[in-house]
DNA sequence: CGCATTTGACCAGCGC
DNA sequence: GCGCTGGTCAAATGCG
């Protein structure tokens, strides 16, 4: 199961829709002058400037470098406190009356509350601890989305869904919305959304099956930002903001090979996770993009102050 | 007019 | 069997 924590406010894959503008000047001028925001400087004005944006994206960088360290950190912390509790509470904390045939199957995790707990509960462990009900077919992906705006039970995933239903349910007073696939039913993926009890400016949209197409935004490219904004993606190719990359998911590909009987409490897996985070990061192009237009923006934001 | 959304009704699973 | 609950259906409604 994956679980996805995105910051809407963060808005990275909108930002990288944007044309990549690093503003790394060049040396087009022919007489070796440069014109930087409009300005013509000369070549120690242009060394400098040249130093003075390397120190800027060196401190940004060590920023965001800080920021993803106390993101790891912080996830770790999360993650030990589910080991806790699991050990505590080793496997039937569901209120009775939640004990619904499907939930068992896919949905054991809520006990844990939010914010990663509900990862790492849902493996081989349960479906072996229920050999009279079937083995989960569909995947379960929950996705936690931080969104400042309260526009209703919107989760953008770059997928088009209709929505089939809204109930309120008991443990939550917000209401949860159920959303089928607009390609069904070739397409079986379904969707619940709804606002998490704790924080309400978090939505947790859980997703059940896999999509067995492109979305939309993919298969036509010339409309992609159309839904690209807060672009989440629990199976599809495209970019999620990967904290669920840090644990052995079944979602989680190739990142973790060792996804069938992780050690979480090691601290070499630990390490090795952030390290995988780090990289699966670093490599996805989306993200140097994003990141790249973040600091460019920052620092367009700067000259002009 | 066609499509998506809304919303009350209905159904099925579960505990008592 | 009954009540509670989550999930789904489908008629009504709204919108472009």
């Amino acid at each position: 199961m994956n679980t996805s924590w995105v910051d809407t406010s963060l808005d990275l894959n909108h930002s990288s829709a944007r044309p990549l503008r690093l503003e790394t000047p060049k040396k087009e001028q022919p007489n070796g002058n440069l014109i930087v925001f409009g300005k013509r400087l000369s070549v120690k004005e242009e060394t400098g400037a040249l130093a003075e944006e390397l120190s800027r994206v060196n401190a940004e960088n060590k920023k965001l470098t800080e920021m993803l360290s106390a993101m790891c950190e912080s996830y770790n912390a999360l993650q030990s406190q589910v080991m806790d509790l699991m050990s505590k509470n080793p496997e039937k904390e569901l209120s009775p009356s939640k004990k619904r045939k499907s939930e068992n199957n896919n949905d054991n995790n809520y006990n844990f509350g939010i914010v990663g707990n509900s990862e790492s509960s849902s493996t081989d462990e349960d479906s072996c601890k229920k050999p009279r009900e079937e083995v989960i077919k569909a995947k379960v992906t929950r996705v936690y989305v931080r969104t400042e705006t309260s526009d209703g039970l919107i989760v953008k995933d770059g997928y088009q869904w209709r929505k089939y239903g809204q109930k309120v349910t008991r443990d939550n007073p917000s209401p949860r919305a159920y959303f089928r696939c607009s390609f069904a039913p070739s397409c079986p993926v379904k969707k619940k959304v709804q606002r998490s009890a704790d924080d309400q400016s978090v939505m947790v949209a859980t997703y059940e099956g896999e999509h067995n197409h492109l979305p939309p935004s993919q298969m036509e490219p010339a409309s992609g930002s159309s839904h690209g904004s807060a672009s989440l993606n629990p199976s599809g190719p495209t970019m999620s903001l990967g904290v669920t990359k840090c644990k052995p998911s079944d979602g989680g590909e190739a990142r973790n090979s060792s996804s069938s009987k992780p050690e979480m409490d090691s601290p070499q897996v630990r390490k090795h996770l952030v390290e995988q985070m780090a990289t699966s990061l670093t490599k996805d192009p989306n993200f140097t993009a994003a990141l790249a237009a973040a600091i460019s923006g920052r620092m367009f934001s700067a000259k002009s102050n």
